[in-house]
DNA sequence: GCGGATCAC
DNA sequence: TATGGTGATCCGC
């Protein structure tokens, strides 16, 4: 099905290690979505001569060639350390891979219906409900890169990803939307309406693909899943007027998988057997697999796994050459495993929130604290809108060679607003200048990571108060907050927020104290949070200004925060009709919590 | 814990 | 002329 997908044969690895086989260059330049649905019809050869062509000799282009370069050679040291390990006695480590494989099969479960739902071309899709039109027309939307292009424009081998300006030379009548991300959003939000009739539990993977478990729905409804799917699918359609594609089967991972089958506006369904899932998976290209990419495809062809069922052989090699994760991966792909738990985004916690925008080439320093400064305002609304502070910050740029470089700091307290996020940022990236002479950023973003809560307190109908903290297990006995009266939880909730951030304190300062200093002291002192540049630190809530003794003034500051945060609350609460959450629950929560997790899981995070 | 790299969408 | 933004995870050090 997928047979333009295909590596370029790599007859002498020689040739390559000099960086003169431009054949897997070429195919790396035809962008990470090769093996989406649109493309069989394509000629793959002239395409990327099209594209090897415009991007020749420009910046990006020199970086792609780079990384394959590295790559090449990455490939050249796993062959050695293969062709060692096969001189070795492998025995011992293909007895432990069985038995893995073993214990892997005894939690295989096949009694649950998991679906995945994929919107066909989403945006171009919702664009075309605006403008009938452009249904007759090559089409895509994104300015620079193209996010979503539709199948018209596919039959031209103009792919999600590509720059705009190699796709026009592609398909020079390609019609150009820029992103409407509102309206999306909200016909998203139409299609999970319909969604949520079929699984009120289901999992929005992004803004236009979801998993589902229906397995209670077809026992309640006596439907087939093929069935309910099919209904679900025309449901959508006639309401939304956007066409989706399904896959049916015992996990998430096989549901993705067969999605992508009969794409556009269709349904595929693995059959929950195991032989049949062992037949599908053996013959299954491993790019096909979620989290299998463009570096892993290459490194697994280059030891001759091509497909799932290749594995297998080289299942005494895969962890001592690609690390146990992949290894269990890898197993799980070979048996066709996964997850069989779909639930509520919400239900993940979050682990960071950042911000990063490309602009021309900047030079500059002046106008590189403009694009920090930027940074740091758009981190704070961010950073608001999600309710959280960060303990460590993130500096991430990508300078003209398309270079990228991160670097992290883990200020003396959480941050979350912009002159602080600004301030303690500012150090890493002048120690950038001076570590990199006449250093040119084409991208500059701000990360804060170690999250913590700032949500508010939730006072809820009794006027009892209880944290609303993301379930991450860690919070406190909630039935026991609720026993008390909205004074006394004031108080308690302050308390607790102050000894929450003292622990951190403690934390941080002794790390600190066994840490090495990462910023240069004269900087710091330049341009740290008490520098001459920066107003003095005040109270956000009182106003008072920081005194000599900074702990205090911390702990001040935190204090202050939460009992805002709390008024605020109780406020709220007073003008709000109180309701009762609605519990959602799935008639029959029998989900024997999967066989083994992915462990490059995405966890995307929507609204 | 840090920084680079990979991956998804 | 020109190649995105957000978030997660893994690995080596």
């Amino acid at each position: 099905m997928e047979s333009s997908g295909q590596l370029p044969a790599d007859d002498q690895s020689s040739e390559s290690a000099r960086g003169e086989d431009y054949g897997t260059l070429k195919y790396q330049l035809l962008g990470p979505s090769l093996t989406k649905a649109g493309q069989d019809a394509v000629d793959q050869q002239k395409v990327s001569e099209i594209i090897y062509n415009a991007s020749k000799g420009s910046k990006f282009f020199n970086h792609e060639q780079e990384r394959d370069r590295n790559l090449t050679v990455k490939i050249e040291r796993i062959l050695k350390e293969k062709a060692r390990l096969e001189r070795l006695d492998l025995s011992p480590d293909v007895r432990r891979t069985d038995e893995y494989l073993a214990e892997l099969e005894l939690s295989r479960d096949l009694s649950q219906h998991v679906i995945h739902v994929d919107c066909d071309a989403f945006f171009a899709a919702v664009e075309e409900l605006d403008r009938p039109e452009l249904k007759t027309v090559p089409m895509a939307v994104g300015k620079g890169v193209l996010t979503t292009c539709n199948y018209l424009a596919r039959k031209f081998g103009v792919r999600s990803g590509m720059a705009s300006f190699v796709a026009k030379k592609l398909c020079p009548q390609l019609v150009l939307l820029p992103q409407n991300y509102e309206k999306y959003t909200s016909k998203a939000k139409e299609i999970r309406a319909i969604l949520a009739q079929y699984d009120p539990l289901f999992e929005s993977a992004s803004i236009d693909e979801a998993y589902l478990n229906i397995t209670s729905f077809c026992e309640e409804n006596h439907v087939d899943p093929d069935e309910a799917v099919q209904r679900m699918r025309e449901q959508i359609l006639e309401n939304t007027k956007v066409s989706v594609s399904a896959g049916i089967a015992a996990n998430a991972k096989l549901a993705k998988i067969a999605s992508n089958k009969n794409k556009p506006n269709g349904q595929f369904r693995v059959p929950s057997e195991r032989d049949t899932i062992m037949m599908f998976m053996r013959e299954l290209p491993v790019r096909n697999v979620n989290g299998v990419g463009r570096v892993f495809e290459r490194e697994l062809d280059s030891i001759g796994v091509k497909v799932c069922g290749d594995i297998y052989p080289q299942r005494g090699l895969l962890a001592k050459l690609f690390g146990e994760k992949a290894f269990q991966f890898l197993a799980q792909c070979y048996l066709g495993l996964g997850r069989t738990k779909i639930e509520p985004v919400e239900n993940y916690e979050r682990k960071s929130v950042g911000t990063e925008a490309t602009f021309h080439e900047i030079g500059d320093k002046e106008e590189l604290r403009a694009k920090l400064r930027w940074a740091a305002e758009e981190l704070e609304k961010d950073l608001a809108r999600t309710q959280f502070k960060g303990r460590t910050l993130v500096l991430k740029v990508k300078l003209h060679t398309f270079e990228v470089l991160t670097r992290q700091t883990a200020p003396p307290r959480a941050v979350f607003q912009a002159k602080d996020l600004y301030a303690f940022a500012l150090p890493m990236l002048v120690k950038l200048e001076k570590d990199i002479p006449g250093m040119k950023l084409r991208l500059l973003g701000l990360r804060c990571t170690n999250l913590v809560s700032t949500k508010k307190v939730d006072i809820n109908f009794f006027g009892l108060a209880a944290q609303t903290k993301p379930s991450t297990g860690s919070t406190v006995d909630e039935k026991a907050e609720c026993e008390i009266g909205t004074e006394e939880a004031f108080e308690t909730a302050a308390r607790q927020e102050v000894q929450d951030e003292m622990n951190d304190l403690e934390q941080l300062s002794q790390e600190a104290a066994g840490g090495p200093d990462t910023s240069e002291p004269e900087i710091t002192s330049s341009t740290g949070p008490n520098s001459s540049h920066l107003e003095q630190w005040e109270c956000p809530i009182c106003a008072r200004l920081q005194d000599a003794d900074d702990r205090a003034f911390n702990d001040h500051v935190d204090f202050c925060l939460s009992r805002q945060t709390i008024r605020e609350a109780v406020q709220g609460a007073s003008q709000d009709v109180p309701s009762i959450p609605p519990t959602q629950k799935r008639k029959t929560p029998s989900h024997p919590s999967g066989s083994g997790t992915d462990p490059r899981q995405k966890r995307l995070f929507f609204r």
